[in-house]
DNA sequence: TAGTGATAGGTTAGAAATAGTCAAAAGGAA
DNA sequence: TTCCTTTTGACTATTTCTAACCTATCACTA
């Protein structure tokens, strides 16, 4: 049995879906009205279903003619890397280990992901994502050093 | 003479086994009461019968309409698998670490690499290249073991 | 322009409904 | 006995949902 949350979020996940421009716009007391529930019901289900995290933006505007419009944002980043081949990819992991950001249990869980038959895809999407996975992993080393 | 955790197993795997989904989602409470025991010995049985040693996944949520769910991992090479999503995928890193197999600088790199906007992709590839390298950390983990 | 009322959405606290944790008691096999 | 597993129950954590109150914006009028 889904929760009323449940049901909200599957019911704007498909609203949003069908849209062309991936961004949905109403106003939150209609929508509660649709399900029978309190207005507030609606900003939980925003605040914790359609987060930044999910890849969600919401704005919203009070008043007459308020609204809420939620846009599921492209996670494209605007930059193109090259990618990485595995080589050059455990190459770089080799680095970070000898640096002391990686320990050995890391080495080999990075090592084995970034493998081309577990990667699968064509070649030059899987090149992207390995670095996109690289790039993940700098961030998160900075972030537990910053 | 069967003890009660055993019944409860051989229910569960009953249940999953007959699933087309091989997935079995329902309350603590609930199945409690079918047997006539605490909730607490449900969660024994999951932590003890359940594990991803066994080939299980589990997952639960608190809460109104709270739930736990039982997920039998495919292990067949050949067949194509219906892959993770984010939340699936996470469960399972959870419950690796929660095992011991994996620690915490590991759950982090696997939690941050297993993102969507990290792997890209159209939402089904996606899903199967998270069941991919979940096998392949499987794989590892079995192969420090064995 | 300033003021005012109507019409939105925002915030927060707390109750209710679940599941998780942990340690002690009970059982059972060697 | 001794050691390991099972079972229980009290306590804790999380999630959902509502209700009451707070704030922003609009439309209109003086």
């Amino acid at each position: 049995m889904k929760s009323l949350a449940d049901r909200i979020e599957e019911y704007l996940r498909f609203l949003i879906e069908r849209s062309e421009s991936k961004t949905l716009q109403m106003q939150r007391t209609e929508l509660a009205e649709t399900f029978g529930c309190v207005p507030s019901q609606i900003t939980y289900v925003l605040s914790t279903r359609f987060t930044i995290e999910e890849g969600f933006v919401t704005e919203s505007r009070r008043g007459g003619k308020g609204y809420i419009r939620i846009r599921q944002i492209d996670s494209s980043p605007g930059r193109i890397s090259r990618g990485y081949n595995q080589r050059e990819a455990l190459a770089a992991i080799e680095n970070l280990w000898k640096e002391g950001f990686l320990d050995g249990g890391e080495v080999e869980l990075l090592k084995c992901l970034l493998n081309r038959h577990v990667l699968g895809l064509a070649e030059h999407e899987r090149h992207l994502l390995r670095g996109r996975m690289l790039r993940a992993v700098y961030d998160l080393l900075g972030d537990n050093k910053g």
